[in-house]
DNA sequence: AAAGAATATATGTTATAACATTTGTAATAA
DNA sequence: TTATTACAAATGTTATAACATATATTCTTT
């Protein structure tokens, strides 16, 4: 549906405005989508988010800067949400034998369990997307891409 | 920046997967942009999309639910939202007149005086876009609105 | 080797988000 | 008219985000 019908009477001063405001509602739209199949499992994005980046390791471990850089969310608080998933038995954490400062992070079998359970879910993730195709998806990637820069 | 360049050594199932990643990541991107401008004026971005919404109905009032309606991220508290935005002297709240179950939240003159203020920064907020042109921003507009339905 | 700078992570605090419940008011039905 | 239901907003609570600071360790310089 087109922005301005759904959040009624906005005009925008140009496209660009416009673009903003549609990528801020897009993406509160996908994170609603998401959330459903993520509480399912009790997990929250973020959650699942260093939980992929971790199994992307395995079975060598990251630090929390390592999840800190590939971090979808470059502002959240990557220590806490290990201590999260610790608590859920998710991960494993000790310090590094090299750096003392550092801290190894380890995706234990029940996270790599839990993952491979919301693999099979991946064509209703998918499905969030059923209006536009592979190539229109492309397109998206790549406008995106260069608009970062 | 190639999104499989700026969060390092990910692969994706297919372009919906990257379309995914892609959109929370450039969200990220914009909400730190725009945050930096907003923190100048002491404003969350929830509480400036609350008073554009105000005033475009100014001198008409907006009930909390109308309030919701519009925002951006359905998500949020609008309630508190308004709370804060009292606080700071931007915006006015009184029971309607007609349901007292409503409450009619207006814009201040200060909370006028404020978002015009911004307004004089429109290009900065344009700025972030300067890596695509018009016509890229219309064919994003385009895609990401047909891809909602 | 000692002092200072840099680094990695943890912690404290405040603000906000998320969710459920409560309160007060209005509309509807019996 | 009273009881029931629906509705609008506020409030309480818990979880998380955001930001600054602290702590421990390593690196660098002298």
């Amino acid at each position: 549906m087109k922005l301005e019908e759904e959040i009624k009477q906005r005009k925008f001063r140009n496209e660009f405005h416009k673009l903003a405001v549609n990528i801020i509602y897009t993406h509160s739209w996908l994170m609603n989508y998401h959330k459903k199949i993520f509480d399912k499992f009790d997990i929250t994005s973020n959650q699942f988010n260093i939980l992929r980046i971790l199994r992307g390791q395995y079975p060598k471990p990251a630090s929390i800067n390592l999840l800190k850089e590939r971090m979808l969310d470059k502002m959240s608080d990557a220590s806490r949400l290990v201590d999260r998933l610790l608590k859920k038995g998710l991960v494993e954490r000790k310090i590094s034998s090299e750096d003392r400062r550092k801290v190894d992070v380890i995706i234990t079998k029940k996270g790599l369990k839990l993952l491979s359970q919301i693999d099979e879910l991946n064509s209703e993730f998918d499905r969030v997307f059923k209006n536009i195709n592979k190539q229109e998806a492309q397109i998206l990637n790549d406008l995106l891409d260069k608009m970062r820069g």
